[in-house]
DNA sequence: CCTACCGATCGGTAGG
DNA sequence: CCTACCGATCGGTAGG
């Protein structure tokens, strides 16, 4: 009769993310997780088998998350303008991360406390993530709708600007995710010397 | 004889503020520090009185380092465009960030680990920081330089994108200081929708 | 700047 | 999910 509760390996990681955000993951304990379960900190060890992966687990759902929903942005305007491509990529990163701002904030700031090899896979996706970005950006520059500027690093400011949002995002905040992506799209189109009419996105 | 050694209260700041880039604050130990110096954990205390009086060494330093560019590159350009002012306070940003990317990655990601005295002083100083961008955004979009965005939001946009810098940059990177100045002044300037002439500098 | 040491807390395990 | 416990490491002090 009741809502079928998320498992509790899940509860726990919501937790987590919540505190590793806030603290950061080196400054969060198990203990601490375990608190605020209230629950006692070997409890915590019926349901993950360490610290890091519970780390991992939610910088790994974070990465499919933006990864997913890029290509679904990309999917949804092939054939459309670099400028409007790059607004609906900008759109839907503003969504992965304001639909869940604690797994967002803890993908970005969080990763270098993997392991070696988790890491470099983090790495290597991130890369491949920000490739998408690039990719736009040369493409637009290449048939004129951009201005000339060097695509790797628009790329990377862009994203600097658009990862901020999982520091400061509260869903109380004087913005909605709507107004907020829309201003974001307009920023960044605008920001490598496209149009932000392109930005607008029909309803 | 030899040139004048930097005191050794302040080559302790440096290995930490390194350390603490890479690693982050909490994962970092005294004794981490001390190894870097090849010196034992106790003999740190010879010469600072916490762990955290170094945090907050090191983020006023950069916060005073910031606030006295910035207000140096408003005063250098007084009376003229948005556009101009604007893209000589990127400048500035950027000089600070590249001339010691450790510390200034430890004032934009580390500051939360300090007491909350200390971090409430820190923040004040941020917003008041902020507020430069803002009412410069202001300014161009009041006169008609910039096209009309949500203010307080650009400047977290490009002050989000600017401390991106502090993460990325390595003096044996790609592109010079000059470079990256001169394009993100550009980035930013365009992504409020003022024109990238404006941004160039005179020799 | 060192040796020797302190109490507290850490991630994690044993065995229910 | 609990109690009881482990070795390791933490920030920091005493006293040279």
């Amino acid at each position: 009769m009741a809502i079928e509760a998320p498992s509790r390996r899940r509860a726990i990681e919501d937790v987590a993310s919540g505190l590793f955000r806030e603290r950061g993951y080196a400054a969060t304990s198990i203990r601490d997780i375990a608190r605020a379960l209230d629950i006692r900190g070997a409890s915590v060890y019926a349901h993950v088998t360490s610290k890091e992966d519970m780390l991992w687990a939610i910088v790994e759902r974070a990465a499919t998350a933006f990864e997913e929903q890029a290509d679904q942005a990309l999917a949804a305007t092939l054939g459309a303008d670099p400028g409007r491509r790059l607004a609906a990529l900008v759109r839907a990163h503003v969504g992965v991360v304001t639909s869940d701002p604690e797994v967002a904030s803890v993908f970005v700031h969080e990763w270098r406390h993997l392991s070696v090899a988790r890491r470099q896979l983090i790495l290597d996706r991130r890369d491949a993530y920000q490739r998408r970005f690039h990719e736009l950006i040369d493409a637009g520059v290449a048939d004129g709708t951009f201005a000339a500027t060097d695509p790797a690093l628009a790329a990377t400011f862009i994203l600097s600007a658009l990862n901020g949002i999982a520091t400061w995002y509260r869903p109380t905040g004087r913005l909605g995710v709507g107004s907020i992506a829309t201003h974001f799209a307009a920023l960044a189109v605008r920001a490598v010397g496209g149009s932000a009419d392109a930005t607008e996105t029909r309803r």
